[in-house]
DNA sequence: TACGTTATGTAGCCTTAGCTACACTTTGAC
DNA sequence: GTCAAAGTGTAGCTAAGGCTACATAACGTA
C-alpha cells in the first residue's frame, strides 16, 4: 500500500491529465496532417475525417481549432498546411509515438496492441518518463 | 519507418481512444469514491471536488452521470455510495493503476512522475498490454 | 460545355465537462 | 432554540467534440 497523495497533489495531477486531453486532439490532427502532406502531397479535410473515423464536418470544425491554435493554415478548397510551429509539434509527436510503441514492443506487447494503445498513452507521457523509456531501450539494445 | 496502418485500422484505433476518454472520468470518480469510503467512511461531493480540483457543482453533475451509469447511488445530503458494479470497477481500476505505476518505476521513472503520468496513461492500457506489464514485472523480480 | 459526382463549407443540434451565482439544508456553537 | 458557517443542489453560461442536413464549389467525363 503506497502512501496517499495529499489533496493538493492529487488535484494537480488530475488537472494536468485534463489539460493533456485538451491538447491530445490537436496533436493527433497535426501528426496526421504531416503524415498526409508527406505521403500524398496534400491534406484534405475528407481524408483527415476518414482516417480519424469522424464525419467531415467534425474534421472541418477541429481543423478550424488547429488553425486558431496557430498550428496550421488553410484556404477554402485548397487543403491544410502546417505552420512552422505545427511542423515542430508534428516532429515531437512522431518521435514520442515511436518511442512509446518501441517500448511497449520491448516489453512484449504484440505490435498491433502496442500501436493501438500508444495512440491513447502517448499524450500522457511526460518528458521525464519519455527519457526513462529511451534510457531503458538503449540499455537493452 | 513502420508500415503504415490502413485507413480503417487507424480510424478504429482513434475511435477506441475516444471512447476510452469518455469512460476515464467515470473510472476516476469510482476509484476516488472507493478511496474516500475506505479512508473516511463517507464520500461527500465537496471532498470529491477538492481531490479532483474542480468546483463542487462540477462534481455533483458528474456524480449524477456516475449514478446514471449504474455505478453509484446517492441520496440528497447523504453522500455517495458504490453499487456492486461500482465496487467491482473500483477494484479493477485500482489494480491497473498499481500495475502501471509499478511498471513505470521499474523502468526508472521517478515515483512522483510515475504516479502523475499513470493517472493519464492507465485509462488507455488494454488487457493485452496489462498482461505484458505483469509478465515483465514478474520476470524481473 | 454541360452535368453528375465528389469534396467542402455552414448551420443547427446534442452531450460532456468545466465554471459562477444563487438558494436551500445540515450542523455545530452558543 | 437560534443562527452562522459549511455543505449541497440547481440554473444557466461556455467550449469542445461529436452528429445530420443542406447548400455550394471543384472536378472529371461524355
Amino acid at each position: 500500500m503506497g502512501k496517499l497523495p495529499t489533496e493538493g497533489t492529487q488535484a494537480r495531477r488530475f488537472g494536468k491529465t485534463r489539460s493533456a486531453q485538451s491538447t491530445a486532439l490537436l496533436e493527433d490532427y497535426v501528426e496526421l496532417i504531416a503524415d498526409l502532406l508527406l505521403s500524398a502531397g496534400e491534406a484534405r479535410p475528407t481524408d483527415i475525417a476518414r482516417r480519424l473515423g469522424v464525419s467531415h464536418a467534425t474534421a472541418v470544425k477541429t481543423i478550424a481549432r488547429v488553425k486558431r491554435a496557430g498550428l496550421a493554415t488553410a484556404r477554402p478548397y485548397r487543403g491544410v498546411f502546417l505552420t512552422e510551429e505545427g511542423r515542430a509539434l508534428a516532429d515531437r509527436v512522431r518521435v514520442r509515438h515511436r518511442l512509446v510503441v518501441d517500448l511497449l514492443c520491448a516489453l512484449g506487447v504484440p505490435t498491433e496492441a502496442a500501436e493501438a494503445d500508444a495512440e491513447g498513452i502517448e499524450h500522457h507521457v511526460s518528458e521525464t518518463t519519455l527519457k526513462a523509456f529511451a534510457q531503458f531501450l538503449k540499455s537493452r539494445r
